[in-house]
RNA sequence: GGCGGUGUAGCUCAGUCGGUUAGAGCAUGCGGCUCAUAUCCGCAGUGUCCGGGGUUCAAAUCCCUGCACCGCCA
């Protein structure tokens, strides 16, 4: 295949997302980068390949199943479907969805173990641990506090078991190899040092299998029918389903232009296990890993104080899908973390959108309908002085632009589009179509002036496509031009002046309306909270079984930080009677803040020691996704020592 | 403990190969315009470029060191 074949086809990938939880903030933004470059991808006319899904294997689906009394089968289609609605709702165009429960994908999966059993990649092993029967799990000696669960407070026992493994160790040079011949193979750089920092150890075989008697929810190994294949090695392998392999003609056309997209916690999975499995099938390795950071949840501190959580996604809602996609992709750096608020975006709405763009687009259209009759200006001059500047600008702004959306920098791109939304307005100011429209001699620039723009206008449209679609569609349908591409694709802005005369032009309501930020943004305390739960999976108890937890308010009377720990406290509680606890609050509260309040303790817990110090006793705290670790407390003044019931 | 990253205006950040007076947007103040959503345009600022040391004619940029935060690994 040569270089411009490649160059005009694309194949892109999300992470499938596990099911045991609903979508959050992070998979919305995955998802739409996958979709703002694929939706650009097609814009330039190339042959595009979307494909994004869902993971449905493994024990906590099957946990969070049985606690809801329904067949992991059952929980998985209502998980996936929620997924699913929300990329309706995203106008995310994706070309697949596709879950590790399809029949197509079993398929794959247990072809290509089959291939690498026969290579001799895979070998069976029996190995020792420390097994949690509470967690159904190994641990090992570091996570292990005081020699016993940190869960459950038990002393794990020694359990052999023997399993599948993958031997990931003999591609380890391979890896580092292709990893240091091709720069663009992980990126943003940051995550290719990483990873090849990682491969500097010698790497671990793979675990690839759980007996069946642990964990049935998976799909079963084709040389064992008492084992299923466990975690990575089926969900990466969606990659290739997704397309057809082997035989589907997709297969070849797009796997070997395929780029990855994930946020950095998974850069070890995409970056290390996939390829030294593709290496392993005889497959050729995907062309590029492409990792972002997260979006950290700061509420203001307004909302802290009235105690609101807002779900980031239901701000979509709140304020429009185009200003939430827009928001996204302006306000993070691809690769670095940014931190996400209401204000934030409140604030982006309303300067760029709302004064910028929609204000431009619409005194733009309002002057071509009172002028010209709501028809595009045929121009009867030729160019005036500063339109030259303008025309300039326009193509320069076009080569960063792209630059930035095949960097995936995409925030660079938005910001080369809004200097061409500030130089519109600019040029409007400086040329005063309205007092042109003043005299005949002046008509002639008139029409110049207004064509230029609304050629500008059409620019505009042309490059949101890919990020805000309703409102790139808006703008170019009112210019009269519409969607197809010999007109509003990539290729229509290479030179200036694509614009026809005498198109019809639309004025409409304003794209985005101004929000008053100290007024919606405060009333969200009367709303109901949306957030999401996790699915409760305890099994019921008995109310004698509640009350074997002695439960006690207590108030802390003195705390300070344990030495080299990074967010242990010691604290001095009274309950009734003195008691020293240790906790892992030190990131959220200090010593000084914990002194004096009102916490509750659980008084029978068994003693344990962390970091040499005995604690008899803990504390009760929730974790929030947003707010990070919260204390339990009581509304009164409650002297200490009373038991919670 | 090891490796790596980040630290620039009130806020969010850009700053290429070391090169003039360190920039943009937001927010703030003043002025202008009236086509437009009280929008737009212009002007005005404010900086210990995290601290300290070094290399250089010249350092936000390169080197050493300290601090803070973050990530990966153990």
């Amino acid at each position: 295949m040569t270089d411009s074949q490649k160059d005009n086809r694309f194949y892109i990938t999300t992470p499938i997302y596990y099911v045991n939880a609903a979508p959050h903030i992070g998979h919305a933004y995955t998802t739409i980068v996958a979709d703002v470059v694929t939706r650009y991808k097609r814009l330039t006319g190339a042959e595009t390949f979307f494909l994004t899904g869902t993971d449905e294997h493994g024990d906590k689906v099957m946990r969070a199943a049985a606690a809801k009394g329904v067949s992991p089968k059952q929980y998985a289609d209502e998980i996936s479907g929620l997924f699913k609605g929300l990329w309706v709702d995203l106008m995310i165009t994706n070309d697949r969805f596709i879950r590790t429960t399809d029949p197509d994908h079993i398929g794959v999966v247990q072809s290509i173990l089959q291939k690498v059993y026969d290579s001799g990649d895979i070998y069976f092993a029996k190995y020792g641990g420390l097994y949690c029967v509470g967690c159904e799990r190994f641990y090992t000696e570091r996570e292990l506090v005081d020699g016993k669960c940190p869960d459950h407070d038990t002393t794990p026992e020694y359990i052999e078991e023997s399993n599948y493994f993958f031997r990931m160790s003999t591609y380890q040079d391979r890896l580092i190899d292709h990893i240091t011949g091709n720069p663009d193979f992980i990126r943003p750089e940051r995550y290719r040092n990483e990873v090849l920092s990682f491969l500097k150890e010698p790497l671990e075989d793979l675990c690839i299998s759980r007996p069946k008697t642990r964990i049935s929810w998976g799909i079963e190994l084709p040389f064992d029918d008492k084992y299923v294949c466990y975690v990575w090695f089926d969900a990466l392998i969606n990659y290739l389903t997704g397309l057809g392999y082997p035989d589907d003609p997709k297969f070849k056309k797009f796997w070997p232009v395929c780029r990855h997209l994930t946020a950095k916690d998974i850069i070890k999975p995409h970056g290390i296990y996939w390829p030294t499995m593709l290496m392993a099938a005889g497959i050729p390795l995907y062309q590029s890993l492409n990792v972002h950071g997260y979006w950290t949840i700061e509420a203001s501190k307004m909302s802290k104080s009235l105690g609101n959580i807002v779900n980031p996604l239901s701000l979509k809602d709140k304020y429009g899908l185009d200003a939430f996609r827009y928001y996204l992709m302006r306000e993070m750096s691809f690769g670095l973390d940014s931190s996400f608020s209401e204000e934030a975006l409140v604030a982006r709405l309303n300067a760029d959108l709302a004064n910028d763009l929609g204000n431009l687009v619409n005194r733009a259209l309002t002057m071509a309908a009172k002028y010209f009759d709501s028809r595009v200006p045929d121009p009867k001059d030729g160019p005036g002085p500063t339109d030259g500047d303008l025309v300039e600008t326009a193509a320069r702004v076009r080569a960063d632009y792209i630059e930035g959306m095949e960097g995936f920098a995409f925030h660079k791109a938005l910001i080369a589009v809004w200097e061409l939304v500030s130089l519109l307005n600019r040029y409007i100011v400086e040329n005063q179509p309205w007092e042109l429209a003043k005299t005949e001699e002046t008509a002639g620039r008139l029409s110049r002036v207004i064509y230029n723009t609304l050629e500008g206008l059409r620019f505009l449209g042309v490059f949101l496509v890919p990020f805000m679609p309703g409102t790139a569609e808006k703008i170019l349908t009112r210019l009269g031009v519409g969607t197809t591409a010999a007109v509003a694709g990539l290729d229509s802005t290479a030179a200036w002046g694509g614009l026809a005369g005498g198109l019809p032009i639309t004025v409409a309501e304003a794209l985005f309306p101004r929000v008053d930020a100290s007024q919606t943004i405060v009333r969200e305390e009367a709303k109901k909270m949306e957030v999401h739960v996790e699915p409760i999976v305890a099994d019921l108890i008995s109310y004698e079984e509640f009350q074997k937890i002695d439960l006690r308010l207590g108030i802390v009377t003195a705390a300070e930080a344990v030495p080299k720990s990074e967010k242990l406290i010691k604290m001095t509680v009274d309950i009734g009677e003195e008691r020293t606890i240790v906790a892992g609050i030190g990131k959220q509260y200090t010593p000084e803040q914990m002194v004096g309040r009102r916490i509750v303790v659980v008084a029978n817990l068994k003693p344990a020691k962390l970091m040499g110090v005995e604690s008899r006793g803990m504390l009760l705290a929730v974790v929030d996704e947003k707010e990070g670790l919260s204390l339990v407390t009581v509304d009164k003044e409650a002297a200490p020592g009373g038991r919670l019931s």
